[in-house]
DNA sequence: TGTAGTGTTTAGATTCGTCTAAAAAAAATA
DNA sequence: TATTTTTTTTAGACGAATCTAAACACTACA
């Protein structure tokens, strides 16, 4: 039904499109796929003759009921394949990207409820994503940076806004991993960094901007 | 380095040689690859260029020592994959290979090491078939067709010659799997059927057709 | 040994996804 | 509002893999 390349497409529109809630720009979406605007157009154009997106001329795209379907069952594939590795074949959470961007476009609806049972039906991937169900329901938490976290207020690290593998190294290095239970205690006004302290004992102060990529709930 | 279609030509190569014995005619490989020989012909022409066949015009086609690198690459890589899906996943030995088809073209060494380990380093697929190693050497035992099997001698069921659905399926019925213990009590001229004895006690008869496809080794 | 038949290769076209260059539309700015 | 800049689309081409039709090479055997 859809191609390799099509479903990279789609999956890109519905992210940019922030879960289709804002239409993409054909320049950003050719930034997104590494490649050149013209193509963006062609396959927009292509797209939207098989009904997946919806799209007018120099007015934007976002995904269809149907597009978003198929997004969201590739999303579906991409974290549970690297919850599989990290699991059960003992990855890091920093090396299964690439990996999962193969193993999402495996073709057997079969396949994947094995291996969502096979892996006791997890909630989120290996960088706190939520996984959607066979109907594309995420199960929601209400997440917020850290940045937005009161002072002195337990939480309790959720997810990561940023899966590039230095920012994970970086965050294996201070100690934090989904899970992980902190509070912060002060913010220095002048650089917008934060002094947290890292499961009732560990001190530290981090940039604003790793906290703005930290993702944290109340516990 | 070669596409997903050039390593499926290549594995196909590989087996209608018989791993490399004998020369391969491009109508068998059209034949094999569902596609037209004028297809074979160009994609033929295209692999010798790239030294991964051996090819003259009119003279047939062989893996070539990079080409059989390949091939073996792609087959363990399928064999360890279906072992996989049957000893991980549940699936039955008769819905994995399809599935296998498409896991096989994943490129990732690290992926295929941890798989084998996660699996304990198995030497057979699901039907019996051998794995390579990593440098592609397998691991090989003495075996023979049941017809070839001596008369009241105990083997053991170590593979199978078709691995399609429905003979599969006939195996389960009888119940006659990878491992089973048998031996051959009686041969009928007629129609080259055999009286067989399955795990010391169960007998029956089976076809001269199924016992071609049942390979077994001596214990 | 000439010829019919089979097997194989070449020629030319098609689809998919991509590219560069150029044209057109929209947005920004003066 | 007129002009410049940016964004987007169109035109035309290309490589990969495929196809049909036609030409060519090898084989069999009369
Ligand atoms: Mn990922
Ligand atoms: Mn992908
Ligand atoms: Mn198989
Ligand atoms: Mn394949």
């Amino acid at each position: 039904m859809f191609s390799f390349v099509e479903e990279n497409y789609l999956k890109a529109i519905y992210h940019l499109s922030d879960h289709g809630r804002k239409s993409v720009s054909t320049n950003s979406l050719a930034e997104e796929m590494q490649t050149t605007a013209a193509s963006v157009s062609d396959m927009v154009a292509k797209l939207s003759k098989k009904k997946a997106v919806d799209y007018q001329k120099y007015k934007g795209v976002n995904v269809s009921g149907k597009g978003k379907e198929v997004a969201l069952r590739v999303i579906r594939k991409h974290r549970l394949w690297e919850v599989f590795l990290v699991d059960k074949l003992k990855f890091h959470w920093d090396e299964v990207h690439e990996i999962a961007e193969q193993l999402e476009h495996i073709k057997s609806p079969l396949l994947i409820s094995r291996l969502d049972e096979f892996l006791d039906f997890p909630k989120h991937d290996p960088h706190g994503d939520p996984i959607p169900d066979e109907n594309g329901i995420f199960s929601t938490v209400k997440k917020v940076a850290l940045t937005e976290l009161e002072l002195n207020t337990p939480a309790q690290v959720v997810a990561v806004n940023d899966s590039s593998s230095a920012f994970l190294k970086y965050l294996d290095k201070v100690g934090v991993s989904i899970g992980t239970k902190l509070k912060v205690e002060d913010t220095n006004e002048f650089d917008g960094s934060l002094d947290i302290i890292i499961n009732q004992q560990k001190a530290l102060t981090i940039s604003q901007t790793a906290a703005q990529n930290i993702l944290v709930a109340n516990i």
